[in-house]
DNA sequence: GTCATACCTGTCATTTCTGACAGTATCCCC
DNA sequence: GGGGATACTGTCAGAAATGACAGGTATGAC
């Protein structure tokens, strides 16, 4: 690998200013449709000195199936190929968001990982490089209701021309793609019925609260003070509209889509 | 409310640049202790024109009495009136983080919420603000193991002073709270032994993981080719392991803290 | 060769959960 | 005054989980 001596932060690559930040932030919070998104998303791409971007949201509506959202600006070629291979299991990129990672991620500094693991993703990321994405910063993203989402920009230039522009970026793409996945679960939670979101009430929400910190029906009644029949009802209700079929999976639910979070007493 | 009419990004109020953002970075890679933490969001609070930082984490270890780390950089006596009325339970900028939002919260535009709890929270704004905290910005993380923490910059001017370099610091604070929690992640793992995490094998993470699906012992069995027994033998390993009391909290605990997460098969 | 680790399997008694039957009371909105 | 949402309570049978007893193999490290 190329190793550039770009080190300093020279912002001359970029055209970003908190000026245009902020007004792409604007932006992001009047975005009313899918186009308008991906508009936004190819300015900002754009203006750090990117040819391509992707922004991906994965939803866990279902911890082995889950819902993805996808707003694509890499090249056609790259991402049929992406998703045919079902690289979406090995891409680094992704697991960085995957692993609720807080800090962007510079495509050089993706650790391959162990033995077999390593070889598939050197592949993937020269291949990826083959199509055109051969540097890049991947901004990962947690969300209110447990979904985690990425923004990733890349271009053909070598980690060396590239660094420059990754480095400057970052303040400005980071607090951008917040504001971009706001924006996004705004604008699927309209288009999209399998975002309708249950209510739950207190009491059911109380009910799992203690379920998932391994109380009993019996032991959850004496701390509420209600009868056992009742938290069996509670957490019946919930477990009806959350659509599971057991304890264990509403507790898994209520608590990765932040239904029930830790408390202060 | 006196209505600031600085809307411009004009960030001469503030001495945060690529560079410097770029050397805190650094520098939060290597802190080795909570002293230099310390010392470093101070640096950054002066240099992005604040007069009081907080950083705070809450850990997951359980729901209703998560583990908190703070470093303080407020006023002692705010702090301890802060502790003492027990005002964690009510202070909207925790709960902005509390509630995963991924966005920086200007104090100004927080929501007071309904009726009750709205005068509670007006009330402790500004009592804060009798202590010098009248106008600020914060930073919510989020972290690996299900953590979230939170970064705060306040400063004695009012909302219309203060405006300007709270939008201007945004891009760099944000994306320095990232490393800062990092950091803080690092140093407070090794002081502290209630952090130690225990590691679970993948068998007992693929009982987890079904069993947070809905499954039951039986059906775990037959999607792994295992008998029944087996999957009951991790699962009980994995209560063990995590020092919980049933199914439901164990899977809480696995999803919370981030053993288990969306898989794509 | 022993030790540790991961993985695997069986039975039995007891507790807990789940689903289906049955209800009552309160509150707010229209 | 009715409809809907919320909260609450009861019993019973069957399914599932839990805890304690028992055992097995394969692997790699020292």
């Amino acid at each position: 690998m190329s190793k550039g001596q770009c080190l300093t932060g020279h912002d001359s690559d970029i055209d970003l200013s908190i000026g245009t930040c902020n007004e792409l932030i604007e932006a992001a919070k009047q975005a009313g449709s899918v186009e308008e998104l991906h508009a936004l998303c190819a300015f900002l791409c754009d203006r750090a000195g990117f040819d391509y971007f992707l922004y991906g949201a994965v939803l866990p509506v279902s911890l082995v199936r889950p819902q993805t959202f996808i707003i694509s600006g890499y090249p056609n070629e790259w991402w049929e190929r992406y998703q045919e291979c079902n690289y979406i299991r090995i891409d680094p990129v992704l697991r960085h968001s995957t692993e609720r990672q807080s800090v962007p991620l510079d495509w050089n500094d993706v650790d391959p990982g162990a033995h077999s693991e390593s070889n598939r993703v050197r592949q993937f990321m020269s291949e990826a490089a083959d199509f055109g994405l051969t540097s890049g910063v991947s901004f990962p993203v947690h969300g209110r209701e447990g979904e985690y989402a990425i923004l990733s920009l890349a271009t053909g230039d070598d980690h060396g021309q590239a660094r420059g522009r990754i480095i400057a970026s970052m303040p400005f793409v980071q607090l951008l793609s917040g504001y971009i996945h706001e924006a996004a679960r705004r604008i699927f939670e309209h288009g999209d019925v399998t975002l309708a979101r249950p209510s739950l009430t207190e009491r059911e929400k109380e009910c799992l609260l203690w379920a998932a910190e391994g109380k009993t029906s019996w032991d959850t009644a004496h701390i509420l003070g209600i009868s056992e029949r009742t938290v069996l009802f509670h957490l019946h209700n919930a477990s009806h509209k959350l659509d599971v079929s057991n304890r264990a999976q509403a507790v898994a639910r209520a608590v990765s889509q932040g239904y029930i979070t830790p408390q202060f007493r």
